[in-house]
Parts: C-alpha cells; sequence; structure tokens
DNA sequence: CTAAAAAACGAAAACGATTAAGTTTTTTCG
DNA sequence: CGAAAAAACTTAATCGTTTTCGTTTTTTAG
C-alpha cells in the first residue's frame, strides 16, 4: 500500500502538504496541489480509512440495525426494499453500510450501541426491530445521530410510512368501487398495526360503514396459514364481506387459498385487498390490490435526514416524516355496480 | 470513549499491560489480568476498531459485493437468502459485513478493488454479479482473500450450488411420477442456465425420453410476461407437454397465469415445476414443486471458508464446494398412473 | 528598497491501539 | 545464599493520517 509518505518522498515535500494538497485545502500553493495530486493518482495511493477515522472520528460509515421478530433477516421483503434504496443513496453521498450486530467478537459480549462505537459509525438506523429491547432503548439513548423507520421516539428524526392515510385511501378506494361489508383482517399488535386499524374504524365510521365485529380478525404478518383459517370463518359467516383486507400482501395469499379452497373466484365472488405492494402481487393473476408502500423514498429519506444529522446537526430538524404509498389498483377488486 | 490510556492509568499500569491483560497474552500477570479487566469492563471499555486496524491490518470486516444485471439488488430473493445465512455465520466468528461500491468519495471514483482496500476488508465474498465486468475481473486478480458463489475462477474458492444434480434431481423426479413429455423453460444464457440446459438435455437422453425442439424455450429469469407467452406457446402445440419446467419459481407464476387463462388447472390438466425454492411457492396453493437450492449451506460455506482463508491462509485449500439442493415435493406436478 | 502582510510549506504532536525489546521483579535450585 | 532463569512489567516505536503552530518564502505597499 503506497501511503503519504511515499507521495511525499516522491514529490520532495512533507507529508503535512500531501495531506492538505489531497484533501483540498486552501493552505497551498495551486501548481504543487496539482502536481501531487497528479503524482498520487499515477502511484495509486488511497487514503487508508483506519487512520484517516482514528484522526478525525470520521468513519464515513453508517451503521444499519434490523433484527425482525421472524427472524427473517435481509428475506423480508419490505425492509429490503427500504435498506435497497437507503444504501443506494448514502453510497452516493460517499458513505458505507455496515450491519449492526450483537454477537460477541474475542469473546465478550457487545450490545448494539458498543458494537456502534466500536465500529464508529457517524450514524445509524434503525428499522423494523423490537423497540422495547433494551438494547435497542440504549443505543436510541445514546449521543449517536439516528434515524428510526416506522417508529416514533422523542428527539430522534422518525420516517414513518403514512399507515393512517394508506388505509383511509385503500379503504376508500374500495368503498368507491361499492363494497359495504368489508373485513379486515389485521396483524399483531404493534405501532403499525394499530395505526391501520385506527384508521380503518376512523375511514369506516367516516364513510358511514358498518362494520360487525366478527369482520375483524387477527392475523401475524405474513401468516398464510393464520390469513388461511381467518378467511375460512369469514366465508362462513351468514353474512360475508363482499371484500376482505388483509395484513400484507404476503399473507392475503393465505386467502386466497381458501378462497380457491371453496371454488370461489376473485374478484367475481369475493374481492381482496392487501398491503404493502410486494412484486409478486403484480405479476400473479389476479393482480392484487393494495396499498404500495413507497420504500424507496422511505430508504431515501431516511438516507438523507441521517447524512444531514451527521454534516449539519446544528441546522437540521428533529422531525418526523411521513411518506404516503399509493393505491395500487390490481384486478382483485370488483367493481360492484348494483349500488 | 474511555481508551487504553484511561485504564492503565486507574489501574497504575503501563498501556501495554493493558493492550495484554484485554488481549488475553501469557506476557502477564494472571491476577493482575483479572483486575484489568475487571476494572476494563466497569469503565466500560471498547477497543477502537479503527486503532486496532490500523496497526495489525485486520479489520474483522468483511466486503461483500453484489451487483446483479437487474439491479433489484438487495430484493434478489436467492441472493438475500445467501446473503443472510453468511451474515449469520461470520457474525458468531467475530466478523462483520460491509457492502463494496464503486461510488465516488470525495470526488475521486474508487474501483471495487480500490474501495477494498480503502475499508481494509480483511476478505471479500462476491455473488451474482457480472463476471465479466473489468472491476470485477480487477478484484479477483487481487491479492485479497476472495470466494465467490456461483461462479468458477481459477485459483480462487467458489462456493456452487449444484445445478447439474439438482436439474437432474428435479427431471428424474417429475420422471418418476410418470411424465414424458416434459418442456422446459429455460433463463436466459448464463454459466447458470447452461449448467441446468446441459443437465436436463442429459438426463433426458438417460431417461430416454424424447425431447422435441420446441419444447425447449427461453425466457429472462423472474420474467413473468416471457412466461406467461412461452406458456402459451406449449399449451398450443399439437402436442402439448403433459408437465413444464420453468426458470426460476418467481417466473414460473406467469406460467401459471398462462394456464389458468385457459381454465386449466394445476396439477389436474397440466403440472408444473420451478426452480429456487422461494417461500411463496410453498405457502400458494397448489404448492409449487420446484428445486430447493440450499441457500443457507451456500452462505454459511462460503463464509466458513473465507474466514478460513483468512486465519489459515497456508492450510486452506482452494477448491470448489458443490452444494446441492432437495427437490421440493409440492403438488404441482400430477402423479401419472396411466403407464 | 524595506518592512509588513500574505502565502506556502514543514515539524511535530496527536488519534488509540500493538509489539519488539529492554528492564525490573520474582522464582528456582545448586 | 546467590546466581541464573523465568515471569511480569515498561519503554518506545509504529501504523497512516490530520492539524496546529511555527518557519520560510513571496507578495504587497509605503
Amino acid at each position: 500500500m503506497v501511503s503519504m509518505r511515499d507521495i511525499s518522498v516522491a514529490c520532495g515535500v512533507s507529508v503535512a502538504t500531501v495531506s492538505k494538497a489531497l484533501n483540498d485545502q486552501n493552505d497551498i500553493g495551486k501548481d504543487t496541489k496539482i502536481r501531487i495530486r497528479q503524482i498520487a493518482k499515477e502511484m495509486g495511493y488511497f487514503p487508508n480509512c483506519s487512520a484517516r477515522a482514528l484522526k478525525t472520528n470520521r468513519s464515513f460509515n453508517l451503521g444499519v440495525l434490523f433484527v425482525d421478530d421472524a427472524r427473517s433477516g435481509l428475506t423480508h421483503d419490505y425492509f429490503a426494499n427500504v435498506l435497497d434504496s437507503f444504501k443506494v443513496y448514502v453510497e452516493e453521498r460517499g458513505y458505507d453500510i455496515t450491519f449492526i450486530n450483537s454477537s460477541r467478537v474475542r469473546a465478550n459480549h457487545m450490545s448494539y450501541t458498543e458494537h456502534a462505537r466500536y465500529r464508529g459509525f457517524d450514524g445509524v438506523v434503525i428499522a423494523c426491530v423490537d423497540f422495547h429491547d433494551p438494547e435497542v432503548v440504549e443505543l436510541i439513548q445514546s449521543k449517536i445521530p439516528l434515524v428510526t423507520i416506522d417508529h416514533l421516539f422523542h428527539n430522534r428524526v422518525a420516517i414513518m410510512s403514512d399507515n393512517i392515510k394508506g388505509m383511509r385511501d385503500l379503504l376508500t378506494h374500495i368503498y368507491e368501487k361499492g363494497h359495504r361489508e368489508i373485513a379486515y383482517i389485521h396483524g399483531a399488535d404493534s405501532a403499525v398495526t394499530s395505526q391501520r386499524l385506527l384508521s380503518f374504524y376512523k375511514t369506516a365510521e367516516e364513510l358511514g360503514l358498518n362494520v360487525p365485529d366478527e369482520y375483524i380478525l387477527e392475523a401475524a404478518y405474513r401468516d398464510t396459514d393464520a390469513t388461511f383459517k381467518c378467511t375460512q370463518r369469514l366465508l362462513s359467516l351468514d353474512k360475508p364481506p363482499t371484500c376482505i383486507l388483509y395484513p400484507d400482501d404476503f399473507s392475503a395469499f393465505g386467502g386466497i387459498n381458501a378462497i380457491h379452497k371453496r371454488s370461489l373466484r376473485i374478484p367475481e365472488d369475493i374481492s381482496i385487498a392487501g398491503y404493502d405492494g410486494i412484486p409478486i402481487g403484480r405479476h400473479f393473476e389476479p393482480k392484487l390490490t393494495t396499498l404500495n408502500q413507497n420504500t424507496r423514498h422511505l430508504g431515501a429519506y431516511a438516507a438523507e435526514k441521517l447524512i444531514d444529522l451527521i454534516e449539519k446537526p446544528k441546522t437540521t430538524l428533529i422531525e418526523q416524516i411521513v411518506v404516503s404509498g399509493t393505491v395500487y389498483e390490481g384486478n382483485s377488486v370488483l367493481e360492484l355496480n348494483n349500488r
């Protein structure tokens, strides 16, 4: 590895001068700067990030924390999309990302916070974790610049998918298609779930919908078996709904199974809708009507905010940014003309 | 941040002694070691990885390179699963992972290799990239410990999914179910595709199958529109196949659409099979018969080999490791009794 | 032309660890 | 007991940068 020392001897100047030339400082002559840069390039010089980080306390490296309950890790569709967008954005601004974990390094355990400090991350993004985990709370309370996704903390920047508006838009869309008997199989207890559920009830009320208790069921996210059973129950009701909302697109497939098993057709006999906007939903017939969460914006905003927080901490507002999705109209919701 | 210096004054010893105590070296008294470790823990000490890396040239950080043609990034199902497994394994051994990219840092472009050196990665894993990209070739030819996934290079460790055996097993399975007219819509030209295609023909010959040319079609991976069209063509043949193989599970859904459109049933009227073993295939009826690639093993082997390469370069063989998958028997392939 | 101001460059001290080599203390044993 | 050996600890250099402050050179202006 060629170091600044090597360049300094090649140019006949001091390392200090080399450093200044390479970092584009003003305390240096114009022509020497050009000459040094030229030679540095020729010699194939690249800075040593460890040395730089050691001296400047800036790693240009961001920590990503993601541990979901199902341990699906990177294979979690929603998160993978958000992270991918986040990654693209931060790379453009010269940052790298590495995953935070709390495993053991050389025989001693590290908490998330300790790991983040050990690696010297300039900032951290947290998504989809159990926000009650004491280690997560410790991280939230640390001094590290931080952005959370889909969870709001006091004094921390949060990027939130707009579940209130999302559910309102989705339900309204279905209402406008003429549906009046709409069931909602919601996800397991969480902040996201309660927002959607609340919005569902509120919107239903505004629209003058009657929502019998038996239309509201619970199934864990991505649990097709659970939605299968719930769907069966709904279809067995004296007055079954004309449309069923699912916790997410993936679990909607459990519902599709139940519906097909009864030899019913979608959407002719019953309509369905998901939530998320995963690719398969658009590629399989009937195309699933869903609320397409804007993962690209979520990731990009998180990245932008985090870097602002790092680079201009004074002027960056601690705020909550809400990213709204859009209804994707597939053909899983029938247009009812009889009203 | 509490440093070794702080601990050394708190203990009344030199920093060298602290370093030895914390790194469990033998050149130190038993009780002082215990005392120092005790105090270090109390003071909340954690090493500074930059300083350590600077001195030791070991970062305990691994680079991950992944750029696929479709720019699907992390959202690529197969890779996400492999990476997730890789991540879990390396974290257990005290390594972190960060993504390699070739964007610009502070106005000057870095190649993959330069980036890897800049970050001081102890090793690198490459998957799913365009292996003809000059930057990738440069990285392959560098001195950095490296493992490739699903691509073989001279003098480099490769972890390969066994496409030969995979296709043989899958085809044999279908044959044993009684199918004799089997079509194969294969993926676009690539090393993986040619292996599978070769194995398909070879196995067909061994089994005494007749494979008319019109049974072999091409569709890009994950392209449901293409498989939709191919499936239509196959179904329109004078003698349509009794079973269709698809490039991958995702694209098989395009085939399902075409089949449903003709009001045919799976598997009663026509059988299908995918390749990969993605989750949705097991959660949607009919469950897709497929070749379940062992992404867990692929990731774990890649991790194990890479760390061996780093930690014991002398005794680690440069070899090709083949990981075989298993046929997942869903219910998309009908058992034919009439033979 | 000369003194002051400005610009360009260099010396050296960090940053926080590791480690070879040297020094002191303790143990061993004839 | 005392010398040699072993163990425990320290000193100081080093990794590759950045940055402060001091020094030299050049420019400006009276």
